[in-house]
RNA sequence: GCUGCGGUGGUGGAAUGGUAUACACGACGGACUUAAAAUCCGUUGCCCUUUAGGGCGUGUGGGUUCGAGUCCCACCCGCAGUACCA
């Protein structure tokens, strides 16, 4: 037969099965269903990428296999077609982007079909389509009807190059997430969804869906649950009591640590009681200061900053002991009550601001007992290298060496013991030595070096409070004059940990509270708080309203219309969709564009009456893409969003392949949007996404990422041309686990070309009869591969899949002839990672078509039964020969066998100690 | 910093506590060819050795086990997410 060449048939199928619909799915509740459901794609001007491919090759060759094993299959498809980069286009173009996208559409669903993946093209939809965004319309009206979509003033991150507001999610390290200019901060009404509202849930529920555990951790992170305690600090100005405010804290159990209080520069007291700061000027100062920083500033800030009121005093509850308030920004005014107690002694934040404004320290908590202690000593002297050999009696159970630097840990037991040999080898070595008491320090320093720090060792006190150390310390070296103090110099020094313990532990100076565990302490004064009406448990989130408003054109409008005082109406069901005026000038100016639309300002008024306005701001795209899955069930639907009884049929999905970027907010919109309508009994589930999984980035060749500007892309047009479709889908599989990244490689592209070629030629030895012997060894053969490709797909593993076919085909290339009922069921396997190859040599084998409507081959465990295996014979658990023996074997004969081995018998003499086998596997001799 | 994931040949990568390096690429040798490409066959972790064989090998150091890439402890390095979240 002729050579293996994919163009002479691929597009001869592929039309096939697009014009008999082969991959429609309909809801029918007789079958079990399959969602297989790909990220929703941005339709761009660069067409499909091997990215794209490689989901998309992952969702078919499950669907795929789903089909074949008798579920109601589908794999829709569809566009997230609003957005920046079609309205850059026009920007720079001048072609509108309706026009633009609708141009491009059809390019996307050609490249899609010719890499055979399997669409139900009925389903399609498209974000900037009417018919769609209508119901994106709706879905807002109906968050506004429940309160769940408002407007409010705030301060939002903007873009000045894009011109547009931004999501706090889209400001990655103080840049726009797409052109990486520096966000600015500005005040503007902007529409929001209270997501807040559901944060709990959301984070909950996280426990019933299948996702990677760290995509899981991602969204938990960003959701940011944490639970605290709400303490009330009353205000002081003389001897009156002006005002009080909320702390928030997760600490409660450090409470009596508490030396200071601080305020966010926005939070309201602080203007209820200015007239008893009498600082103020400075003050205000400090918080107009504060508000024109932007967020990237702040953050690059990394000295702490603040201003002390004066005139004015915090009370703790606890010990009614007057500490400072100050004004600081590293207080942030959106979390928590926008107020903290500050504890420096067990907060870094705190402990930096504290060293930098000269506040008390003070230690309340003993970490737990640590089991080891470690040490740090630095060479002082030629009797280090004794020291070093002595310090073995300690048993340290690690030691790392460099030239002058030892460290080792040890039981902590041995401490005392320490202590003392500590002394006595460091005594009168040019060096200082202080062993504060049992339960604190011994600090050697050594003074033969310039500067300080150059030798020592030191168990760092827990609490120091030790002046008479710090003086004698002070007098003696150079180096720590530049420290105020003993804990500034020591936080500074390796032992951060040691000075400033932020974990669990037992409680000192607490009154009552001593010597209770800090869980203990903290639901003991959480009671108290209760009782006495001053606090109370509660749990703040990190998570922040979702800010939808745009100032783009490239949008779904917000169905809003306001009256002439202002005030927002929904539009009526009868009024959507509100369509996207086509007469606008899309050129940014900081203003949406719709607003220079006079056919929207006529259709309002003519609406409405004289006054009335529509809203000018469009959505945020990720309103579009967070129900596109509940649109695909019922994409015709005209009196609905989608049909109740088709998403209850079809959803959840049962796999997504989606990049691990769009997880942390895609996920959580579409997951807030799911628990709505379920709410709104508009649905049975609530959670969307069952099963999800990522695919890793396919990087350049030269293992960069792909881009223009390293001229490494990959077409997957290109690939298709040369190889062909099957090619390019195996080859991405076989590249390595799915969710890694990867470096593309022409050359294992062209091996997978290599082994389709091998199947092709295989083909040819195709036999309608062959002999018994040899076609129950085929049937092995492809009965062991059922398994295994069954259990790949299941677990998504291709790469090992691909191997296995590799390995399958050449043990089938030995033989003269091929069974035919084997390669049926080969090519069956292998029909869901290369489509086309397998339904043409189906077809030229004569088996019923379409060989991707065939059912799954049963694996047949009978047939699996080995007549021969081989197992290891190991001396004391190393590799000396091989044995082969009959499948089952006794222990006893295997023994027998295994003792008359020539590499045996030249180890084991007389009686082994001790045999351990293991069935078909191993045997050990142990001598 | 914190959190999570990872570290295996020249390369991409395999390996339910049981023969480490499957499968593929590359390299080397050979066949075919006037030649090249393609194709086919063989070799390919490192070191010693003529063969036979031996030693060493999954980032480092310990531990558990008859047996560890896999489990435990500590450390080093890389990648990703996140960052004043109290």
């Amino acid at each position: 037969m002729s050579s293996f060449n994919p163009k002479e048939f691929e597009n001869k199928w592929k039309e096939k099965w697009l014009s008999e619909k082969l991959y429609k799915a309909s809801v029918d509740k007789s079958k079990k269903k399959f969602y297989s459901l790909y990220s929703f794609p941005y339709p761009s001007g660069a067409g499909l990428h091997v990215g794209h491919v490689e989901g998309m090759v992952a969702n078919d060759i499950v669907a795929r296999y789903y089909r074949m094993k008798g579920y109601n299959t589908t794999l829709p498809m569809g566009w997230d077609s609003f957005g920046l980069p079609a309205e850059n286009y026009a920007i720079k173009t001048g072609i509108p982007p309706k026009q633009s996208t609708e141009e491009v559409i059809p390019s996307f669903i050609d490249q899609i079909n010719n890499v055979g993946i399997s669409v139900d093209w009925d389903k399609e939809v498209g974000a900037h389509r009417p018919d769609y965004y209508k119901w994106t319309q709706w879905l807002f009206i109906q968050l506004f009807k429940n309160g769940l979509a408002y407007k409010a003033n705030v301060r939002v991150n903007w873009c000045p190059k894009d011109q547009t507001v931004l999501a706090n999610e889209q400001v990655i390290n103080g840049r726009c997430e797409r052109c990486d200019t520096p966000v600015e901060q500005k005040e503007m009404s902007q529409w929001q969804f209270k997501i807040t509202a559901y944060a709990d849930r959301l984070h909950h529920d996280l426990d019933k869906v299948d996702w990677p555990e760290s995509t899981k951790l991602m969204q938990r992170n960003w959701i940011g649950k944490s639970e605290g305690t709400t303490v009330n600090f009353k205000i002081k100005a003389a001897e009156n009591e002006v005002g009080s405010f909320e702390i928030f804290t997760t600490r409660i159990d450090t409470i009596f640590g508490c030396t200071y209080t601080a305020l966010s520069p926005e939070n309201q007291i602080l203007q209820q009681i200015k007239d008893n700061i009498s600082n103020w000027s400075d003050v205000e100062a400090y918080i107009n200061q504060a508000r024109n920083k932007t967020d990237l500033q702040r953050q690059t800030d990394k000295e702490k900053s603040g201003v002390k009121l004066e005139g004015v005093m915090a009370i703790n509850p606890f010990n009614n002991q007057e500490v400072p308030i100050y004004v600081v920004d590293y207080v942030l005014n959106t979390y928590g009550t926008g107020a903290i107690m500050a504890v420096p002694a067990h907060d870094e934040r705190d402990m930096e601001f504290a060293l930098k404004f000269d506040i008390p320290i003070k230690n309340v908590i003993i970490p737990t007992q640590q089991e080891y202690i470690s040490y740090i000593a630095r060479k002082w002297s030629n009797d280090f290298d004794k020291f070093l050999t002595q310090i073995q009696k300690f048993n340290p159970v690690y030691i790392k060496k460099t030239n002058d630097e030892v460290l080792f840990k040890f039981n902590a037991e041995f401490i005392d013991e320490f202590i003392e040999y500590a002394t006595d080898s460091v005594e009168g070595q040019y060096a200082w030595h202080d062993a504060v008491s049992e339960s604190e320090a011994v600090i050697v320093f050594g003074n033969d070096k310039d500067e300080f720090g150059g030798t020592d060792v030191a168990r760092i006190p827990k609490f120091l409070e030790d002046e008479r150390t710090w003086l004698k310390m002070k007098d003696f070296e150079e180096g720590v004059r530049q420290y105020k103090s003993l804990w500034e110099m020591l936080y500074n020094s390796d032992y951060k940990e040691k000075v400033c313990p932020t974990n669990y532990g037992t409680l000192i100076n607490s009154d009552k509270f001593d010597g209770l565990s800090s869980q203990e302490a903290a639901s003991k004064m959480q009671e108290w708080l209760e009782k006495e009406g001053i606090g109370s448990k509660k749990t703040t989130y990190r998570l922040r309203d979702w800010l939808v408003s745009r100032q783009r054109y490239w949008g779904c409008p917000i169905p809003i219309v306001y009256d002439p005082q202002g005030n927002p109406h929904a539009l009526e069901e009868k009024d959507l969709p509100l369509l996207l005026p086509e007469d606008v000038d899309f050129k940014p100016t900081g203003e949406s564009p719709i607003a220079r639309s006079e056919s929207f300002k006529k259709l309002a008024e003519e609406k409405y009456g004289k006054g009335w306005h529509f809203e000018v701001d469009t959505m945020d795209t990720f309103v579009d893409s967070s129900w596109y899955f509940l649109r695909y069930c019922s994409p015709d639907a005209t009196d609905v969003f989608a049909r109740t009884e088709d998403m209850n049929y079809w959803l959840p999905t049962d796999l997504y392949m989606i990049g691990v970027e769009h997880t942390v907010l895609h996920c959580l919109y579409s997951r807030f949007f799911t628990k709505f309508l379920y709410d709104q009994k508009l649905i049975n589930f609530d959670e969307p996404f069952y099963k999800m999984r990522h695919m890793g980035l396919i990087l350049g060749s030269d293992g960069r990422k792909m881009s223009k500007r390293w001229g490494n892309v990959i077409n997957p047009n290109t690939e298709v041309e040369k190889y062909g479709a099957d090619t390019l889908r195996m080859y991405e599989m076989f590249m390595g686990p799915l969710e890694d990244p990867k470096p593309w490689n022409d050359r294992t592209e062209s091996g997978v070309f290599r082994f389709l070629s091998k199947v092709w030629t295989l083909n040819d030895k195709v036999a309608e009869s062959i002999d018994n012997e040899n076609a129950t060894k085929q049937q092995r053969i492809v009965n062991k591969l059922v398994k295994k490709i069954s259990d790949d797909i299941d677990d998504l593993s291709f790469n090992t899949a691909v191997a296995k076919f590799m390995e399958a085909t050449n043990s089938l290339a030995s033989f003269e002839k091929v069974d035919r009922l084997s390669w049926s069921v080969f090519l069956r396997l292998l029909a869901p990672f290369a489509p086309f190859i397998t339904e043409e040599l189906w077809n030229l084998n004569g088996f019923e078509y379409s060989i991707h409507t065939q059912s799954w081959p049963e694996y047949n465990s009978s047939l699996n039964i080995e007549e021969q295996v081989t197992i290891a014979i190991q001396i004391n658990g190393k590799l000396r020969a091989t044995l082969n023996i009959d499948f089952d074997s006794e222990e006893s004969s295997v023994v027998e066998k295994a003792m008359i081995l020539d590499q045996v018998k030249k180890f084991v003499v007389g009686e082994p100690k001790k045999v351990i086998y293991i069935k078909n596997k191993v045997l050990n001799i142990v001598i």
